[in-house]
DNA sequence: ACTATAACTGACAAGATTGTAAATAGCGGC
DNA sequence: GCCGCTATTTACAATCTTGTCAGTTATAGT
């Protein structure tokens, strides 16, 4: 029967270029990856969510895994490239740490890449080119270390970075939780709260000059309030 | 036909108590929760490991789903079990949060429990009692703020508990992909300076006599070791 | 021993999910 | 306007996975 048979339209089979294809199929496969995860994304649930048949989808990317790495790649890739432009962006031009931490703060969380890199983790696949990202740490980490006016050593450095990543990446995935635990349950405003103190910890622990008060003005979104008397 | 007709025994099926079963049952599936999470946990699997029939998982627990949580319940009720040992062990003696955080980084890494409450997050099962959670974090940071000699603000002490709770999950979850791209790659002690690193900071922040020299000091052997420095 | 209970098994049902094959139909090129 | 390419679809196959059911058999209680 053709394909319009029923009662209304049914929409006259949109045809893209393989490339627009396949880009909306990653985006909406990277959406549904981040919020329910690899092992739960189904091909079919995907197609429906872009009105296309499941086939088209095997048929840009051969295999429901490919279509997963392909996704995870894709992410990685982008992830590393806004990282390196924050980096850049608020390296080079002020030794301002906490505009460089807070931006990474909120980029990880806000479109959820630390979910996804979460995800990574725990299901074991080895996406993340470990030779180029250890490049991007080297430079944040000999940046980070040029600017300290203690002498501290470069592991100090090291691992100041590295705690950045991970309480950046664990507030990024278990943040609300935490602070929801921790007692601030319906404190809309203490995930930023929480993000400027840690930086000031940081800023305080790499010998800058408590750098919250002369660095954090900009109006960032409208998300932080009260300055606090520190102490 | 009977059960042993083929060549070699068919081990004549072992019966277990309920309770038994049950306990083997859940232990089992926990450690593959673990390591592969809650979607890609399989009852044949399961049952293969433990050398029983799917059937009989579903007999103890009704459901697959019924058996996860199960899983999860336990798995939470055990880690604050052991969270709280250990904040009163090290609490109640000496003032010494160094050894209480090392107490913590270890065994949630260890017993690979970071990872399971990264899934939980993840696959978003608030199986977690948040209400009984959150008396477990006030008790914590009542007791952590209760012993800071510098007059900081409670708000303070709550964000360093937070980020504690963090970095730990963080590290446990991908702390070895990061400390390798860190520079790190091979090293492995680095966790273990990298987690006396982190103690001796917060100790510095919460205003203790940097209690890094006086507390750890046991022979670290290699990765694991559990170096439960004595007070 | 004997019996009752329930832990356990094998076989099967029902449904979901990935992947295949052939047909259909947009769209660019001529 | 016609044609070829291929994106897309419908129909189907194959496999896997959870769950059911009736029957078996350890084990405890008597």
């Amino acid at each position: 029967m053709t394909a319009k048979s029923g009662a209304s339209r049914a929409a006259p089979r949109r045809r893209r270029t393989a490339e627009e294809a396949r880009e909306e199929i990653l985006a909406a496969a990277e959406r549904t990856l981040r919020e329910i995860g690899p092992d739960a994304l189904r091909l079919q649930d995907l197609a429906a969510d872009l009105g296309i048949s499941h086939p088209a989808v095997l048929h840009h990317f051969g295999t429901r895994e490919e279509l997963v790495t392909a996704v995870v790649e894709r992410a990685v890739r982008r992830l590393e490239n806004t990282l390196l432009d924050a980096f850049r962006s608020a390296g080079d031009g002020a030794p301002d740490g906490n505009a460089m931490l807070e931006r990474v703060f909120d980029m990880l969380g806000r479109d959820g890449h630390a979910r996804l890199i979460a995800w990574l983790f725990l299901t074991g696949r080895d996406a993340i080119d470990v030779k180029t990202a250890r490049v991007g740490w080297r430079a944040i980490i000999d940046a980070v270390h040029a600017r300290r006016t203690d002498g501290a050593s470069r592991e100090d450095t090291q691992f100041t970075v590295v705690l950045s990543a991970l309480a950046t990446f664990g507030q990024a995935v278990a943040g609300g939780p935490m602070l929801d635990m921790a007692g601030f349950a319906g404190d809309h405003d203490a995930p930023a709260r929480f993000a400027r103190w840690f930086a000031t910890l940081l800023a305080s622990h790499l010998g800058q000059p408590t750098a919250a008060e002369t660095s954090v003005r900009g109006g960032r979104k409208r998300s932080r309030s009260r300055a606090r008397g520190a102490t």
